[in-house]
DNA sequence: TATTATTTTTAGACTTGTCTAAAAATTTAT
DNA sequence: ATAAATTTTTAGACAAGTCTAAAAATAATA
C-alpha cells in the first residue's frame, strides 16, 4: 500500500516519463510537485526500495512496471472522478481538477470498480484524456493540434493540451466544447492566427490557443 | 482548516457527547479512536488552541459551537457518502462504512451540496442514522428499541444500534431491512425472544437482536 | 482519612515528509 | 581540458502525530 504522498509522487513520475522517454531528473519532479529537489530524493530512494522506481544516483529515475500499473491507477481514479463531478454532480470542467487531487486517492477497488460501471464506461475524462483501464493500459487515440491543420481541414475537437482554469473558462466563453466539428477557414500569415468554424459560428482564434486545442482528424464532410 | 487527525477526533468527541452528557472523557476518546490516552491529551491540547473544544485538564472535553459545526459536518459527508454507495454504486449496508471513513475527509462544499441534491436530499443514512443538515442541525426522530414493544404492538424499522458488519450481515439473511412493518407476535418470558412478523413472514429472534433494531411507533392499522 | 487503584498528563523518543545549507557530482562553456 | 555553472545528494533540523515509561492528579476503598 502506498501513501498519500507515494502516490502523488508516482503520478508526477508517470507524466513526466509520458512526455520525456529515458530517466525523469529530480528537479523536474521537484518542479512538478512544487517542493524541493532534496525532499525528491529522499522520496525517490524510498520508492526504490519498493520498488517502483529505478533510480541511480544523479541519473534520475523511471517507473517499473510495478510502479507504473500504481501510477495509472492513480490516474485512472482521478479520471473517473471527474467525469463522475461533470456528469452527475454538474460541475464544470475548470472547476473538477483540484477536488479530484483528493478523490484519486480513495482506497477501495470496489468504490472505482462501481464508479466505473455508473458512468457507463468512459473512456475520456472532460478534458479529452484518455481513462487507463484496470490494468493501467490506456487506448491512444492520434491526435493532432488544431494549430497544424491547413486551411479547409476539419476535425472533431478531442481534448486541450492546457487544462488551466484559465484556458478552459476561456473556451467556454468562446464555446468551444469537446466533441464539436472545427474547420480551418483561414490562417493569417503574419500572426498564425485562426479563422475557423465551429458548429454553427465563426471565429477567430490566436496561435496559443490554437496550439492547445487537440483535434481528430475528421475525414470527409 | 482541519487535518484529517483533527477531524476524527471531533468526530469521536462528537458521537461521545451524544451519549454521556457533560465533559467526555480522554481514554473514551483513546478508545474510540484506537489510540492512547497520551496522544489524546496532546490533541485536545491543539483542538483547544484552536478553539473547536473546552478542555480543562483532568476535566474532561467539550465540544464548542464551533467544534460541533465541524464535527457534525464530518458526520454530515459520512452519511451522504455512505447513501451514494448504497443508491447509487449498489454496495450493501454492511460494505460502506470503511470507504465512507476516507471520503468524509474531501473538502469541497461544492462537491457536497452537489451530492446533498444528486441523491434527493436524503435525511437518514442506510443505517436509519440522521444525516445533519448544513449548520450541523439534526433532525431526531422519535424512536425505540424493538425490545421495548409488547406484545401485538407494531412499528416501521427505522434503524440499528450495532451497526456491526456481522449483525447487518444476519438482518439481510432474515430479509429485515429499513422501512418493514413489524409486529410483535408474542414474548417469551424466559429468554425475553420475540416471535415477529414482518413482511409475509414469521420469525423468532433473540432479545439481542431485538435490543439492536430501532422502531418508529406505527400507530393504527 | 490514609492508602490503593485508576486516570490523566508530562517527558522524551520515533516516523514521515518536509526544509535549508553545504558538499559532491555532472554538465556546460571558455 | 580546465573552470564555471548547474544539478543532485548529503547532513542536520523541524512539525505533526504517535508511542512508552514515569510522574502527577483524581477517584475508590479500607
Amino acid at each position: 500500500m502506498f501513501t498519500l504522498s507515494e502516490e502523488n509522487y508516482l503520478k508526477a513520475i508517470y507524466h513526466l516519463e509520458l512526455g520525456n522517454d529515458g530517466g525523469v531528473s529530480t528537479n523536474a519532479i521537484a518542479e512538478k510537485l512544487a517542493t524541493k529537489a532534496s525532499s525528491v530524493t529522499d522520496m525517490v530512494k524510498k520508492l526504490s526500495e519498493k520498488e517502483v522506481v529505478l533510480y541511480k544516483k544523479y541519473k534520475g529515475v523511471t517507473l517499473t512496471i510495478l510502479g507504473k500499473t500504481v501510477a495509472a491507477n492513480v490516474v485512472r481514479k482521478h479520471r473517473l472522478w471527474e467525469v463522475f463531478l461533470v456528469e452527475k454532480l454538474n460541475f464544470s470542467w475548470h472547476e473538477v481538477h483540484e477536488v479530484a487531487e483528493q478523490l484519486e486517492h480513495i482506497k477501495s477497488a470496489k468504490l472505482i470498480n462501481q464508479l466505473d460501471r455508473f458512468l457507463g464506461f468512459p473512456t475520456h475524462d472532460p478534458h479529452g484524456d484518455p481513462i487507463p483501464d484496470k490494468d493501467g493500459n490506456l487506448k491512444i487515440v492520434a491526435k493532432s493540434l488544431l494549430s497544424t491543420l491547413s486551411k479547409n481541414e476539419s476535425g472533431i475537437c478531442i481534448g486541450v493540451d492546457d487544462s488551466s482554469s484559465e484556458f478552459l473558462q476561456f473556451l467556454d466563453k468562446k464555446g468551444i466544447t469537446l466533441g464539436k466539428k472545427i474547420t480551418i477557414l483561414d490562417k493569417e500569415d503574419f500572426d498564425n492566427s485562426l479563422s475557423i468554424s465551429i458548429g454553427d459560428k465563426k471565429l477567430s482564434i490566436s496561435n496559443k490557443i490554437a496550439s492547445n486545442l487537440y483535434i481528430r482528424a475528421h475525414t470527409g464532410q
